[in-house]
This record gives C-alpha cells, structure tokens and sequence, in this order.
DNA sequence: ATCAAAAATGAAAACGTTGTTATATTATGT
DNA sequence: ACATAATATAACAACGTTTTCATTTTTGAT
C-alpha cells in the first residue's frame, strides 16, 4: 500500500489538512512545519495520488496528441520533441494514431485538458464549447473556430532563395511538391515564386521541378530527370527533409559535387540535417521551437481558458551547414 | 460541469447506488430498472469521471511506454501499433522519451499500472517489487527479472538463407552489422552462418558483410564497396529495413537488375517493404503481430501480477514479395 | 495581566465512483 | 395468512486529495 499523507500526518503529530497545505506550500502553515513535514514526506518516500488530486481539481493533467499521419521523419521529430516539452510541465501527454474522430471521441472520454491536432488537410468541425484544441497545422481563408500553430511556409522559400542570391546564385531551381491540394506545398510555391521575381530572377520551367510527392524516392527520380535537361541550375531548393535526401543523391549518381557544382538549401529545419551525406544547409522553423511554441500555447489556452482562433505563424529560421556556396 | 451518476439517480428516481451498479451490469439490479437507467445515461451524455474510478479501484489504466531511441523506421511503426493495440482494451498509452531511468521515475510517479521497456543494449535494474514491466529486447544469459519479448533474429536469418537456398542460390552475402555489443546483430549473424554450413555452402570473407551500422547509408557504401570485389554473390540478405534501402540503391547504381541479377531478402518485417523501389521480400516478426504480444502479455502481467521473467520469443515469418528469383 | 488581532492548526465537506452492508420489497411454501 | 427466503433497492463508507471554515495558539498593544 502507497503512502499517503495521513501516514506523513500521524509521524508529524499533525493533522492531514496540515499536511496537505506543508506540501503544497500553502502560506497557511509556518515555515518550521512546513519543512518538517516536507523533510518526512521525503524520508518515507511519499508520491501523491494522481487520480485524488485529479477528481479534486477537477483537471486531469493531461495532454492528448492526434497524429494520424506517421513515419514522416520531421514529424516523429516534432512528436519527441513535444513530449519531452510536455514532461517539463506538470502535464502528461497521451497519443492517439486513430482517425481525427477517432481520437476525439477518445481524448474526451479520457478528459484530457487539451487537445493538439497535427493536422494535414484535414477540416476539423469542433465544438467550441468543450475540450480546449491547438492545431499544428495552416492556417485557412475562414479561420476555424481554434488556434492554429502555422510554420511560415512562404517566408521560408522566400529567405531560402534570398539566400542563395546573396552567395551570387542567379539559376534557381526549385524541386518540391506542387501539388495544390496541400496548403503547406502551396505557400511554399508561392514564397519561391515571389521571392525570384522580386530579385528579378527567372521562374521558367526548368525551374520549377513537381516531385509530386514528399518522400525521398521522389526527389531522387525528379533530380535525376531534370539533370539530364540543359541549362542545369546553380542552386536547388529542396522541399523537404526527405526530397533533399533524394536530390542529393541524384546529384551524387550524376558526378557532381555539392556544393562545389550544385549549391542546395533543403526545407525542414531538423538536427537530422547535420547526419545526412552532406550537411544541408537548411531553412524552417526550428522543431525545438516549434515544440515549445505548441506547448506553451496549449498550456495557456488550457490554463486562461480563453481560446481565441489566433493564427501563430512561426517565424522560419536559416541553419547554415556545408552545401551552399 | 459534467453528468455524474447522481444525476442519473436523481432522474431514474433510484438511489446513485443502483445507478453504479447499473452501469456496470451487475447481477444485482433488476433487468428493467438497468435498462431504463442505461437509456437515461445515454440520453444525457454520461461519461464515467476517470479520476473517481481510478481513486477507489486503485488502478490507473495507463500503461507507460519507455521508446528511449528514436527515429528509427521500424521503431516508429511498432509504437504506433502498439499504441492501437493498446486502445482496443480499457488501457490506455503514455509515452516517454526520456532516457530509461529518467522515464521510470516519471511513471512511478504517474503510478502507472505497467511499463513497457524498448530496449537497446540498455541493462535496467528493476526492483521486482514495483510496476509490472515488460522489455521488447534481447534475451540475456541470466535471466533478468522482469520479462522480455525477442523477435527470433537467429531463426529469421536461418530462414532467409533457407529460403535462398530453395531458390537455388549458393553464393549468398550477408550484408549487415556485425557489432559484437549490439546483441540483435548477434543473433542475425549467428543465424546466417549456421544455416550456410547446413546447407554446406561456403561462408568467407566475401559473403559477410560488415556495414558497421544499420542506417541506409551503411548499406549503401557496403553495397558499393563489395560489388566491386571478385566473386559476387547472386543473392543477399540484409540486414535491417535501412540497410537493405541502402543495398537496392548501390545495385541499382551498379546497373544490376534485382532480381534478375542479385535477389535480396531483407530482415524486418513491416508494410513498408512494400513501398520500396522494389518491394522487398522480407523475414521477421510481423510488426502487428509483435505489437499485440507485447500489448497482451502487458496486460496479463498486470492483470495477474505474476509476472515470471520469462522469455518469449516470437517466430519471424516471411513474406515473398517481388525481390528474389 | 488582559484582550483583540493575527497566525497556525484542525475538522470536515467535497470530488465521483465502487463495493459492502442494511433495509425494503416481492415471491414461495405451508 | 404467515413466516421465510430471495430479490431489489437504498444507505453509506471508502479511496486520497484540496479547500473552506472553525478552533486553538501565539503575538503585540494596552
């Protein structure tokens, strides 16, 4: 059987109510008890009970995290990340892999005290009147009826390529997802686009190279392709941890050097940049930040419980490594 | 605030008693009073307050997973199973990414009712007298006491020769790490060789492949090195999901068709190997398998409290897929 | 020394369940 | 009709906290 504070209570020759407050550091009680007290609870090991404390405050203490997509590298980063953020505090966190619905109707049985929602395309519909939710996600024309964490897509390609011009760059290619159903690869589209015309540079098609898709298979078959076409560029953005693992690749397989023949600057700001065939240069939010953005914003939203559906748009960061010249 | 059986009770027109009883079905309450007061429930939105059950039955219905290396493909898929596992029965997952001692610590706290352990290498001194634990690992020689679920990695190699063999290859290569301290690595290796002298063919310095590391990269300069020496084998086995990436890769850029040329089977056994650049046919514990025998013997362990340090091993099993001829 | 105010402690209710024991109701056999 | 057994329901303690309110002790001013 657990110790709990009655036991504390009868060593000290006080009473549980006493205890209670010694613990918790109450003003209540003088500073010699207090200490005493502390200094038994400590000796005979004392934890206090979760679920008491829990069906008191009427708070559970816990965080649900709903990550339906998986096994995307730069997510299960993030996902370390948050948890390790949530063990700071006094919350907990608790994953589900199920379906947005799914998970919903889960966290709220379990009453969690807040929700965060890695979100990717899909539409919510929430009722705003119960568990508090945070989203990682875009943000949208209409905003939703929660806050939304949104990395700043477009500012990133723009930086990246603002980047490259400064080291003299002038044939900028940008291999990536086009595709317009994901918001996240649309500000990316755009934040290149704008940021090449604003330094007057050309946006031709050889430039503009679709991966359709995300992974690294395909950013190794795009760069092959469009390495065999003339006018090769300088420089490639990459558009994502894993397409620039392709790129680099099909650099290599083509015999050429980066960055001495290709310089690349590679989307998603991660530690795992430094670990690849070459360090990447890199342009994103930092996935420390953002975890502590998404973090602290949760807590607040659960602690102020004033939820208004704020955009956060996370400002991008560049991390020079050894593949850009 | 929330629906409580009181309401019910005050509703039905029992005593929140019966309401209780009820609700979990006992034998004690008259079908149609149960009825009625089941439809009542429903129809006002009750949802159990976990905090109250769990403070009288004493149970937490939490299992804690400790996933203290991350980013590892295969890893990431068996917690996301195990997490789906887990929220079929009345349990549910936290997780910790601390390191080992870190994450006990915070889920003695959490007073959760087991403790899941993926082990790397890592020896953890449990005090048998605490939390049920169970380690997804590698057997050791005195039993530790607590137990371990082992994927067969000595048999799955034994199998993926033997399946070779069956084809009719006779110049098989392993490709893998050969680690002394990693004691999976181990196990492949011992299981490799054993099942070439069975099968009296010839293990050399050729055939046995040391990458030094399970990672794609590892591999890939494998590959790359061993395809250029004399005496090349028509058929390899890899020795982890990456590595065998890394592999198909190297032969590709040899212009070496698999399988045509070299078939490869590869050890780890998840969808995954479907999805790439060839599907791969593989050898292993199937991920869903193992994450419901781990999930399972969990919650007998907890729910029976004798937990013997037992051994499980489970049976890899193969699955023919497009890369072996 | 006396008394009021301030400080420290204690007593007890509350949180929402489950499970045990007590009470009321119904059925059964004579 | 009556005692007895079986069944259904109610009452209430218990789980381990926090918090409010009541009580006791200490302090300081007169």
């Amino acid at each position: 059987m657990n110790v709990t504070i009655k036991d504390i209570a009868k060593i000290a020759g006080v009473s549980y109510s006493t205890v209670s407050k010694a613990l918790n550091n109450s003003p209540l009680v003088k500073s010699d008890t207090k200490e005493r007290i502390v200094a038994i609870a400590k000796e005979i090991g004392y934890e206090p009970n979760f679920a008491a404390q829990r069906l008191v405050s009427k708070q559970t203490k816990i965080i649900g995290l709903i990550w339906p997509t998986i096994e995307r590298v730069v997510l299960s980063t993030l996902v370390t990340k948050i948890s390790d953020e949530i063990n700071k505090t006094p919350y907990s966190m608790i994953l589900s892999v199920d379906p947005v619905q799914a998970s919903l109707e889960t966290f709220r049985r379990f009453q969690v005290d807040g929700i965060i929602l890695f979100e990717e395309n899909v539409d919510v519909a929430v009722d705003p009147s119960s568990t508090p939710l945070l989203s990682y996600g875009v943000a949208r024309k209409g905003p939703a009826n929660y806050p939304i964490i949104d990395a700043n897509h477009e500012q990133a390609m723009y930086e990246a390529v603002k980047y490259l011009y400064a080291l003299n760059h002038a044939n900028i290619a940008y291999i990536g997802d086009f595709s317009p159903t994901d918001p996240m690869q649309v500000q990316k589209y755009k934040g290149f686009v704008k940021a090449m015309k604003d330094f007057n540079l050309p946006v031709e098609e050889h430039n503009l190279i679709n991966t359709s898709g995300l992974d690294w298979y395909d950013g190794y078959t795009a760069t092959r392709k469009f390495l065999s076409l003339p006018n090769r560029p300088t420089a490639i953005v990459g558009g994502s941890y894993d397409i620039s693992g392709g790129i680099i690749r099909g650099i290599k397989e083509a015999n050429l050097d980066i960055p001495k023949d290709i310089s690349i600057i590679s989307y998603d700001n991660i530690p795992q940049m430094e670990n690849m065939e070459i360090p990447l240069t890199s342009i994103g939010v930092p996935v420390d930040k953002l975890a502590i953005e998404i973090v602290q914003s949760m807590i607040k939203i659960i602690e102020e419980k004033e939820s208004q559906p704020v955009v956060i748009k996370m400002t991008p960061e560049l991390t020079v490594r050894a593949s850009c010249k």
